[in-house]
DNA sequence: AGGAGTGTTGTGGT
DNA sequence: CACCACAACACTCC
């Protein structure tokens, strides 16, 4: 479930539940009380990134679907108890499952930076090239998962693009050409709406060039698979085809 | 059966 | 204080 793209499929099926008034709210969540969500107008549903945001007169709910969590519109899951469970006065249910539900305060909330979100119409590249300047020695790799710059890439996005651009995990954001820094941002974006596509028809793994792959596609040689980074999450790559700047 | 993984946060140590 | 390593959380699939 949880990249970016996926949160803005997500995002087009809950449509319906905007204005809406809250009928029932309840769940197994702890860190809130949904009761306090019955009777409350549902004034708007975002995304930002792998968040997905509730935003109520009383609260604004904060969901974040980490690695395992799922979600149902209209329907439940056999023998599974939702996190939290929203019924719309128009009859609408959004259950969600297995997922991190926080309430947020309005400043936390209108904080939120919808330029650096890749899926967002306010997606700023040049922002997001200059936050890279500014952080020379990042790890490639890190990069494309730090959340205040690329916020809704993933692992399976981070590898994607690195290999689509032929950039080693390992590269220094400093020691990568204007160009390819330029293409890194873009491609972040880009792989992110195809992403996107593949996802809605099912056919997102078909796609896959290089995440969980053995044999690198281009060369016919074997992927190097490896822990990198500061966030040590699983890259796979081609030293033939992937330049590392250093 | 055990382990790994589309993710993040908190804690405790150096 | 900065940086790290690791645990915790929670679920499905191989």
């Amino acid at each position: 479930m949880p990249e970016g793209p996926s949160l803005y499929i997500l995002k087009e099926l809950v449509k319906d539940f905007t204005g809406q008034q809250i009928v029932r709210a309840d769940g197994n969540v702890r860190a809130i009380d949904p009761a306090r969500l019955v009777g409350q107008q549902i004034e708007a549903i975002h995304t930002w990134g792998k968040h997905l945001l509730i935003e109520t007169p009383a609260m604004v709910v904060r969901v974040h679907f980490l690695l395992f969590g799922t979600y149902r519109i209209d329907e439940g899951r056999e023998g599974k108890t939702p996190r939290l469970s929203i019924e719309a006065a128009n009859g609408h249910v959004l259950n969600l499952y297995a997922c991190q539900v926080r309430e947020i305060d309005r400043a936390t909330y209108a904080a939120y930076d919808f330029s650096a979100d890749v899926m967002s119409d306010a997606w700023d590249p040049k922002k997001a090239r200059k936050k890279l300047r500014a952080q020379p020695d990042m790890l490639a790799c890190d990069a494309l998962l730090d959340q205040d710059i690329f916020s809704g890439v993933g692992n399976i996005i981070k590898n994607e693009v690195l290999f689509r651009i032929r950039v080693h995990p390992l590269s220094t954001v400093g020691a990568l050409p204007a160009p390819k820094l330029r293409l890194l941002v873009d491609e972040a974006r880009q792989y992110s709406f195809d992403f996107l596509e593949w996802k809605r028809q099912y056919v997102l793994k078909q796609h896959w060039l290089a995440h969980a792959k053995r044999i690198c596609p281009r060369c016919q040689i074997p992927f190097l698979k490896a822990k990198l980074g500061r966030t040590n999450r699983r890259s796979f790559y081609c030293e033939r085809c992937q330049k590392r700047y250093t």
